[in-house]
DNA sequence: ACGCCTTTTTGCAGTGCCTGCAAAGTTGCG
DNA sequence: CGCAACTTTGCAGGCACTGCAAAAAGGCGT
């Protein structure tokens, strides 16, 4: 069923690099790979509920111990997320040049994490499908953003001299985390599409929402 | 212990109405009150991981079976949260006038909702203590919204005129609910600082996001 | 006060998530 | 090969959470 050398990145990552070192590291992205795949398939077909760990651990083949050696849910195997992606975002927004407005580091940095989430169509239609049908997995996307927002609220911070609650940092990378959920939720958009609401969506964040609306 | 005529309201509503009309009703938010309470209490004292729901009943005086009558999850007794909550959250902003601009709805709305979360500074303190103590409160904490915000989308692109999965109706209700956060997050705020911030992180998504930074 | 209906509480039994620990199996390297 | 580091696995167990049916309690008319 799953096809291990396809790309495996989760929701909110994107694919692994390939530069795969020792046999050790290639068997472990590869492991969690199927783990991820396992359950985003069988959780689109069966629903949320109707899928235990021990299924997707069987489906890709460890012992369900093993799964948790490598998400510590049920849910975070469907959304694939690891903590690596995470890393990954963070040093994207370093890298920016410091005298670059927060906003638009930030608009870079995430359009850089969201191109490849948006390069397969059928893996895009699974996730959506999936969050729809499950609400509870929306909950659980949510969640699993919070780490992501606390640590680029205290990158935005301390690049702009402030401390790590400074309301507008929070807004900063809140709202842009906003603005990728806003372009994750539309069905049915082309790549280009999507990179066009992306685009739009920042536009309106560094214009204000003021004037949106009748 | 704890105090059954204090105010009970969750971290994302108000206080309940005063009206209490039968004994039933009564009873059940006094024990919905407790239960809450006792919750958000023990976990701040020992940690989420350290305090068991048989806890928690037992210090409201309720079987565990209770217990999941009143909150679906341990987290959600800990934040409090109720449906009605939300409901009324999605009242206030259907009784704004429909010629306003959306943004606007929803500060008032949401200014509305705040205020009386702002009240107690000790609650506060307490709430504030045990998101940062237990990073996974945080998290369910944005789960908990997730449902809050795709009602609020839900309204605000009907208000508008456009399909659910309208972009800027995501960033409306999206950002609005951020700069909750922006608000809830900052320690040691008296009401009136708090308020402040809060209007400070309207006028910012109005005006936009832009030329924050140095 | 009494009985009747509705709502709420409770106990029980069960499923499944998730964890720590220690044994067994793999890989990397000299 | 042989040792060290790492990964997988099984096992035992705690706890969250659910459905079901019996018991308790509130609401209400007579």
């Amino acid at each position: 069923m799953s096809d291990a050398s396809a790309p495996t990145g989760g929701i909110l990552t994107e694919e692994q690099d390939a530069d795969a070192c020792g046999l050790r590291e290639r068997k472990k992205r590869r492991t969690r790979g199927l783990l991820h795949r396992a359950a985003l398939q069988l959780v689109a077909q069966e629903g949320l509920a109707g899928v235990t760990v021990e299924r997707i651990a069987a489906e890709a083949d460890v012992s369900p111990r093993t799964f948790f050696n490598y998400f510590p849910t049920k849910e975070a195997a469907v959304l694939g997320t690891t903590p690596e992606s995470v890393d990954r975002i963070i040093d994207r927004l370093a890298t920016r040049p410091a005298d670059e407005p927060p906003l638009a580091s930030l608009r870079a940095a995430l359009r850089e994490t969201l191109t490849p989430l948006l390069s397969d169509p059928e893996l895009r239609a699974t996730r959506r499908a999936v969050l729809q049908q499950n609400p509870s997995m929306t909950d659980a996307l949510l969640g699993a953003t919070a780490g992501l927002e606390r640590r680029l609220r205290a990158a935005v911070a301390a690049r702009m001299g402030r401390d790590a609650d400074d309301p507008d940092a929070v807004l900063l990378a809140g709202t842009a985390l906003v603005a990728v959920r806003a372009v994750l939720v539309g069905g049915g958009l082309s790549a280009d599409e999507a990179h066009e609401r992306f685009e739009h969506c920042f536009d309106v964040l560094a214009g204000g929402l003021g004037d949106l609306g009748r």
